[in-house]
DNA sequence: TATTAGTATGACAGGTTTGTCATATAAGCC
DNA sequence: GGCTTATATGACAAACCTGTCATACTAATA
């Protein structure tokens, strides 16, 4: 009930530990991939053009934060984006940044 | 209309730049408490018992993202929480936290 | 206009994150 | 079992981020 208005102390670290997910250019590629459908780690690593090792090391972290779901299929590993949370959460982002920071693309890093 | 389904690779870099702003305690934390409502700097700082420098840093961070906005208040300064884009963020966060990710507020680092 | 209170800025050190390299594991096939 | 393909893991250096310190700015008030 409360919940709805603030976040217990514990909630904060879970949250911005969940965001560090979403933090990183690479991840993010991989996230917005992941919307067309189900794909194995060559599929991916070979869109991006990103090495097969960093692949795997944001693979684990998406995985980890429940963000992506991993079946083995034979000798291949498919990831599967979880949709419920990373459709929402991708158009609010979009929304907003073309609403309210529309410049954000062209900086490199955070501004502070 | 196919934004819906794959966002340009200028979004990807405006998208993660705005979720590095979600991935830190401290502006979690800021953006939380201005949930209950505006307050200055030093309310802010007072509250959270964090520097007034940091604050002002991660304030910094958050306006240009637009998270935030400022209000001078006399010698005061007003920050306001953008309600339309943080409110559902949360509550996102949470419930996938929640459902996907209980234990992720245990780790104190991103596992890879 | 000097002083004070509130807030911002810049620089820097310590800590964290990232990609890469070398290597390990797992499954299928001969 | 040995070989090959697909993916994961661990270590490490370079890059990046964060809080802190010293200091600057701004507005109000004496």
């Amino acid at each position: 009930m409360s919940q709805l208005l603030s976040l217990r102390k514990t909630d904060v670290t879970a949250v911005s530990l969940l965001f560090k997910a979403f933090s990183n250019e690479s991840r993010v590629s991989i996230l917005n991939i992941l919307r067309t459908g189900p794909k194995n780690v060559g599929e991916i690593s070979e869109t991006l053009r990103l090495e097969q090792t960093a692949v795997s090391h944001n693979l684990k972290c998406l995985t980890f934060c429940g963000l992506v779901r991993s079946d083995r299929l034979g000798k291949t590993i498919e990831y599967t984006l979880n949709q419920e949370t990373v459709e929402p959460i991708f158009r609010l982002a979009d929304k907003h940044v073309s609403k309210y920071a529309p410049n954000l693309r062209t900086c490199k890093t955070l501004e502070r």
